[in-house]
DNA sequence: CGTCTATTTGAATGTACTCAAAAGCGGTGG
DNA sequence: CCACCGCTTTTGAGTACATTCAAATAGACG
């Protein structure tokens, strides 16, 4: 499991072995269950999660009971509320496991302590956060000009794989629509072709 | 006009006089006119913006021509692109006054220096993206599970002193929605009190 | 004062929503 | 293997909220 984390890193950031190995050595393996929670709503975040097998997911409830999903995270994503873990607040939002799932995750004084001691470490989680926040950014925009059938069709273009292996109310709440317009659109979108 | 930002810098981050000398000697003052451009789409964003007084908008343009503000940044407030300005990309969006402003700007090698040479300084930046972050998801979730109404009506509360100076057509684009609808919407909650 | 832009108002339209019910699908146990 | 259960997806009918297009009014600036 951890090995799986090992090539990812290799792929993406350049390493000594030895700090490849300590990196690697900060983490714990887990495996959760469908719906099995990672975090709750006002709970601190105290681990940042790397999926290396299964499906997660990170959403709020709004105050009408409404799920609202942030992140979809299948094999080799990140998943976690940066600002809870970090700052030791509680956390808006809930994660828990779409499928079940092998995961591996570092808890918020060794992922400190990373950020020192190995500075393309730093590099590496600055750099995803700064991609994240592009996403999030043009997710806005996205939601702004283009109509639902656009931003669904846009959704399996950009995540062709998700859509695969994702329950489609799921991506109705990721893309900020009913299960039931989505169904409606979908029907429209085959009929077209 | 440096001045400001030695206030703000005092106020928000412990560093030694050497260290806060440093780090502001390193921007360059300007001031813009309305309706100038610091940064359109298509451009790399070479600059970090601190505003000292003023307000400037971070915006893209949708393919339908319409406009999308993600982010007003009036005094004390830092604009950027951090995607473009940190990898030299071409940036997606623009930035312009909205006001008649004064400025203070760092370049991409410079702050990367700073990241180096200041290690607060990285911290404070990183944590500076990380709430940018969360603003922006909890705006995905708020524009999911309210409606117009109570996206302005939490707009002006969260941000009062915006809604005298910016002119209601750019509020209206920020909470995604026409101009006549805000004004609508406006109509109202005014008769309802 | 006149021009240009921003805001308001009106009427018609449309997109997505709600509520309700039916059909489909997957898993479990008899 | 089939019957049943729970959950997801589909379909239908009526509705609501925000949009579009058009025109009038109000405000700001030279």
């Amino acid at each position: 499991m951890k090995d799986f984390l090992k090539a990812y890193l290799q792929k993406k950031v350049e390493l000594t072995p030895q700090q490849l190995d300590h990196w690697i050595s900060l983490y714990v393996p887990h495996k959760v269950q469908r719906n099995e929670y990672l975090l709750q709503e006002g709970e601190v975040a105290r681990q940042l999660t790397f999926v290396c097998q299964g499906c997660l997911r990170l959403y709020s409830i709004d105050g009408k009971g409404k799920e609202h999903i942030m992140q979809f995270a299948p094999e080799e994503w990140w998943v976690g509320d940066a600002e809870s873990f970090s700052n030791n607040t509680p956390s808006a939002y809930f994660i828990d496991a779409i499928e079940e799932s092998e995961i591996l995750q570092i808890d918020q004084r060794s992922h400190a302590q990373l950020m020192l001691e190995i500075p393309p470490a730093a590099l590496f989680f600055q750099n995803l956060m700064q991609k994240r926040q592009a996403v999030t950014q043009r997710r806005i925009a996205h939601s702004m000009s283009a109509s639902a059938e656009e931003r669904y069709l846009d959704f399996i273009k950009t995540y062709p794989s998700f859509t695969q292996r994702i329950p489609q109310h799921m991506i109705a709440s990721y893309l900020g629509i009913t299960p039931e317009s989505l169904s409606r659109i979908r029907k429209m979108v085959n009929s077209k072709k």
